[in-house]
DNA sequence: TCTGGGGTCCTAGGACCC
DNA sequence: TCTGGGGTCCTAGGACCC
């Protein structure tokens, strides 16, 4: 049930990362900055607009952007800044709307239908944010205004940078038809090129397709949003809170072959910080996955679900372990590994104290040594300690050594999901 | 001289049950 | 005993997003 005006705003920060450096050190304003990475290793977490123009692009290796851009001014990430900056702007929203979901550090959907009376026309609440934002905060900000959310998130990506687009009812057609395909959600690389194999390169032409023959394509239920997307047919409301539906961590570590103390300890990093903010939430999970890259870049994924909800460190530590070795067991032909991931899901919350957490004793993959109960209590201990004298007081392995490869903790807190 | 880290959703085959 | 049909759960892989 669509209302009758554009009250739909995607804001979506410019180059965030960046912007915020160009903020705090005037020096870097109007030149080419990476966040992240160097010339000598490491990779580019975001890129300055002025960098972007040169080709540089997040995910990029460094020495690969200093290549494309000579002149590219590297910078180490400022990520409490981020983390507060961020905060500020979704506070400047939740002035104008409580109905505000935000996405992700830099980026919301703000549904303004309830205060236009309040505050003006869409087309006015969004120059306001805009304002707000460049004024109080000092950082370029651009939004896209229109009866959906899907198609405001486009019209903000087409209003970059610094700018903003409202897409009026009515007008939708004449909006979407020219623009790529590639500005829908949910159409990458592979899908896009997929399309374009087929004839398809703009929204228009996409309408035009029969579904059935984008579904044979892409699949049913990518085919399907695809074609809905096209003919502007998109329900999604604002909704203002999700539950995490799995957690993880992974740790890029160089090309080795993998050593059984090295695998157990980068593991037990891994699955400590999963199970920390597992019970920090009183969160609990039956799959757990783990992720092995192969120096081939071949991934490989392994999964076992318990009977009952884990959230202990050992546990989540011994199953992966096995996990990984079966992994590697199943790719002879594969002697070195480049990352190791963890993961769990099938989330549910632990209200209560569980009875019994240990696994049934016919289960194979029971763990060894400690109960249940003596595990609860050991990651009880770890968690009130650290809650006392800080995340790194203690720790179930010698701190895992870093090669210097891997991102700031900081960086990966950045990047958490509320559970 | 090969690209970090944290997520979501979908597909397809197999096991198992009724 | 053979055949059919539907549903759920688990596992592995993949595309995509920020």
């Amino acid at each position: 049930m669509p209302s009758e005006g554009p009250t739909i705003l995607h804001a979506d920060l410019d180059a965030f990362y960046a912007s915020v450096e160009q903020l705090l050190d005037p020096t870097l304003r109007g030149r080419p900055v990476a966040v992240g990475g160097g010339p000598r290793g490491g990779v580019v977490l975001a890129a300055s607009y002025e960098a972007k123009a040169f080709g540089v692009q997040g995910g990029m290796a460094g020495w690969r952007a200093a290549k494309l851009c000579p002149e590219l001014r590297f910078v180490r990430g400022h990520f409490d800044e981020y983390q507060r900056l961020g905060d500020a702007v979704i506070a400047v929203f939740e002035d104008f709307t409580p109905l505000v979901e935000r996405i992700s550090i830099d980026e919301a959907f703000l549904d303004v239908s309830g205060s236009v009376h309040l505050f003006g026309s869409p087309a006015q609440i969004g120059a306001m944010v805009r304002e707000r934002v460049r004024d109080q905060i000092g950082l370029p900000i651009s939004v896209g205004a229109a009866r959906t959310k899907h198609l405001a998130k486009i019209a903000s990506q087409v209003a970059k940078p610094d700018g903003i687009v409202i897409v009026q009812p009515g007008r939708e057609r004449e909006f979407l038809d020219p623009l790529p395909v590639g500005l829908i959600w949910g159409v990458g690389p592979v899908n896009e090129k997929r399309l374009a194999d087929l004839g398809v390169r703009t929204i228009g032409e996409l309408a035009l397709t029969p579904s059935s023959a984008v579904e044979h394509i892409l699949g049913y239920a990518v085919g399907h949003k695809l074609s809905a997307m096209a003919h502007d047919d998109d329900p999604r409301r604002v909704a203002t809170s999700h539950r995490a539906r799995s957690v993880g961590a992974q740790s890029a570590i160089g090309r080795r072959t993998p050593e059984p103390a090295e695998v157990r300890a980068v593991l037990a990093h891994l699955a400590d910080r999963v199970a920390r903010r597992l019970r920090a939430k009183h969160r609990a999970g039956r799959t757990v996955t783990v992720r092995v890259r192969f120096a081939g870049i071949r991934v490989v994924t392994r999964s076992h679900t318990l009977a009952e909800p884990n959230a202990a460190t050992l546990t989540l530590t011994e199953v992966a372990e096995r996990l990984v070795w079966s992994a590697i067991a199943d790719s002879p032909d594969e002697p070195e590994i480049t990352l190791l991931a963890v993961s769990v899901s099938n989330l549910t919350d632990q209200t209560t104290i569980q009875p019994e957490l240990d696994l049934a004793p016919s289960d194979p993959w029971r763990p060894g040594s400690a109960t249940g109960a003596a595990r609860r209590a050991v990651d009880g201990s770890m968690d009130a300690i650290r809650a006392r004298f800080g995340g790194e007081a203690v720790g179930y392995l010698p701190a895992v050594r870093r090669t210097g490869a891997g991102v700031p903790d900081e960086f990966r807190e950045l990047a958490e999901h509320d559970l």
